[in-house]
DNA sequence: TTATTAGATGAGAATTATTACTATCTTGTC
DNA sequence: GACAAGATAGTAATAATTCTCATCTAATAA
């Protein structure tokens, strides 16, 4: 359903194929192909880093000076919807606490973003630390499972939703 | 240097040791153990969710009604910086985006938030499905490095940082 | 126990992050 | 080119977090 996991995308693809592969998926939901959603992605395709909203509204401003910031948060949610873009990790809007200090990992619903924890027995350990950038010091690994919970997966039969 | 490295609290642990133990890393810390720093952590230890900052000034308002927001957030930012509790996921403060789909990792600086990609390759396939909660529909893992970045882990000679 | 003092607290202002509202403007279609 | 659905810019509103500062308290020494 989501667009990423129904056409993969090549990393030596350049832009104007991803622009093009963009503007289908576009089309096919039924999205305005703007001018601003180009920039945009674009803006997003070509970041190296992670950036913020307020990051890519100040690319996206060198382009179009006129663009507003409402503008660049309301498509970015439109591209996650869509899966467009990826957010780099689930963000829950909030600082999230915990005193469990067992070693668990989490499971998180893209949706609903609530969290359930997992206990990391029987989750066997990570072999990185080779590709690891000179001087990073690993400390622990976290691992998510991102996905839908039981009631957000659920058909939204009776009841709203 | 952190505690929870330093003393491995027992899953079995019942509060009143677990409080002991708090005592310790605050003197240890030279932190004035305040009653409202021994409230905030009993909730936090009670939680069982992963509560945000606002929920546990909920929770703990019912102990100290006169408690204000600030406190909460001021003595969770200590009790991080102690590692006396964790952060479920790292914040990064605003939401955190990414073109690329390519099969990869992130590695999060817990001073800067500075994030790398870790390309997938290498890291083995997670084996943790029948340990998952019923219903739950796993669409990918993700897995998080956290530690400190070169310039992070760095002693602070020279310069101030 | 009291005096001392570093550091903590509560209250509210200030900032930052995000969403909502609305009058106008564009895209895609006919 | 005209139309309708949906997008945009600008701004107001809300949520999340930090800061400021005038008191207050925990820890220590007397």
């Amino acid at each position: 359903m989501h667009p990423l996991r129904r056409v993969r995308i090549q990393p030596d693809m350049d832009f104007e194929k991803r622009l093009e592969w963009f503007r289908n998926e576009c089309a096919a939901a039924g999205l305005p192909c703007t001018h601003q959603r180009e920039v945009l992605y674009r803006a997003l395709v070509e970041a190296k880093d992670h950036p913020s909203p307020e990051m890519l509204y100040e690319r996206v401003k060198r382009k179009i000076p006129s663009i507003s910031l409402g503008t660049v948060y309301r498509n970015i949610k439109i591209f996650l919807d869509h899966g467009l873009i990826g957010e780099v990790s689930l963000h829950h809007g909030s600082l999230r606490l915990e005193a469990n200090n067992e070693p668990h990992h989490h499971l998180v619903c893209r949706h609903c973003r609530k969290m359930f924890d997992l206990p990391a027995a029987g989750v066997h350990a990570i072999r990185l630390r080779r590709a690891l950038p000179e001087g990073f010091q690993v400390e622990r690994f976290v691992v998510e499972a991102h996905g839908l919970c039981q009631e957000c997966a659920a058909p939204k039969k009776r009841r709203s939703n």
